[in-house]
DNA sequence: CTTTACCGGTTCAAATAGTGCACCATTGGG
DNA sequence: CCCAATGGTGCACTATTTGAACCGGTAAAG
């Protein structure tokens, strides 16, 4: 289905920042010929996935995107679920926390809460988190099936700060480990000074669905705030999970 | 773009009634081959539009649509535009509100809300509203483009009640005279005791985007009732156009 | 006031991708 | 135990998609 492929790969090329992309430019994003990008687009416009600015004549995402992700939340209400796991974990760990789902080229934020305190670390919704180099990625990488794995890391590695681990053989050491404790630290591999302690959450056991992930500032994630907010992350997740296996 | 169609038809089919359909049952409803349902079901799937259910093999609606949903939320902000444009209405008027979109079959409920008193008139947001019978669908099909609405127009016209219309001259004389005077009235078209007053709302003149409307227990929509909702659904609408235009 | 270089959009012969029947292997009532 | 569903697949046949070259228009550069 090729070309199914070519008209879901051109919406990929969507984002906060591309929410409106002319033809060209998004023939030249997708790496499509100009004629059969515009077929698509009409395609996608007739059902409404697509629309064209009158004036400017780029094309955005249409409306039906709201609708059906109103029946997807309806048969499966991991957003709301996941609002109320990371306002719960906020609250009781004091520290920033965020929510995210499996999406091409990274993790993408479904919902993410602020604790109430003047130094925080801040999450920009709308960034995708790369899977090699946050807790969220390779808590999800650790528990996805092989498969699905190595499709996720055969592109380059970037380095995102000195950190960063751009070995691939590197990173698969690290998901066993991972993987054998159930749960992924992260120290300034994709920001500086940030710490994080990552968890995936499961639909069915070896079937991840996200992960959810603790940020918080470098020099404080002592081996004993370590050991305390584990625990409370592991409920977090235990509770979300029950709430959107039902 | 034949192939396109397909795949997106079938997602079409998907909706709060029916979250998980099964192969053959999909194919059925889409009116496809199975051995093509399931080529498409599975490029849908590699890119997170469609998932199976790993006990039932039934396939459901991925979590593809929430990304997209929130950039085209942050796209055109009318959901949340929307949802207080609704608030206020509800408020000002002590009726229920709801706004809709169009999508095939009908037009789908965005934001909607009930007044604060005991005798209200519900709304069930997962339900279609068809265009021919409600004051929405007839709001939406009175300022589109002719073509859209010939073509929205063309199925059987369904009698819901014994007012509704399914006679499509009538249907189309009713929305002359809605053109004209610039809202929509229904009374008992689509539930008995209910009367409906619509309105669209445009992005720009002559391209409605989607409708909002009042909804009233029938015996109480009197002429004097109407004059007083009318301008106060005039305000709402203008300044949910404002919104969304920006 | 050309010239150049984009832009969005269209065309049609050539190449490729999609089709759907017939066929499994399972599952669950009657 | 059988029949009628289900989900899933292989393959000869055929319809669809492709993309270089082409418009006409606009805007900046010479």
């Amino acid at each position: 289905m090729k070309t199914v492929d070519k008209a879901l790969h051109l919406l990929d090329q969507f984002s906060v920042e591309h929410k409106e992309i002319g033809l060209s430019a998004l023939a030249r994003m997708a790496g499509l010929d100009k004629a059969a990008t515009r077929r698509l687009l009409v395609a996608l416009a007739k059902h409404g996935f697509i629309e064209q600015s009158a004036e400017t004549k780029k094309y955005r995402l249409g409306h039906g995107f709201l609708r059906l992700a109103r029946v997807r939340e309806a048969t499966v209400p991991v957003t709301q679920a996941a609002q109320q796991a990371a306002d719960w974990l906020a609250a009781q760990t004091n520290e920033t926390v965020h929510l995210s789902l499996p999406v091409a080229g990274g993790m993408t934020t479904i919902a993410h809460c602020l604790p109430n305190r003047a130094r925080v670390i801040n999450i920009i919704p709308s960034e995708l988190l790369p899977y090699h180099a946050t807790a969220s990625g390779l808590a999800y990488l650790a528990f996805c099936d092989p498969a699905t794995r190595n499709s996720l890391l055969s592109g380059p590695l970037r380095a995102y700060t000195e950190k960063t681990l751009t070995d691939r053989q590197a990173v698969l050491g690290d998901l066993d480990r991972f993987r054998a404790q159930g749960y992924t630290v992260t120290r300034n591999t994709f920001e500086d000074d940030v710490s994080s302690i990552g968890m995936p959450f499961l639909q069915r056991p070896g079937r991840p669905t996200g992960a959810a992930a603790i940020a918080v500032p470098a020099a404080e994630l002592t081996q004993a705030r370590q050991d305390a907010l584990l625990p409370q992350l592991q409920q977090a997740v235990a509770e979300l999970e029950q709430r959107i296996a039902g």
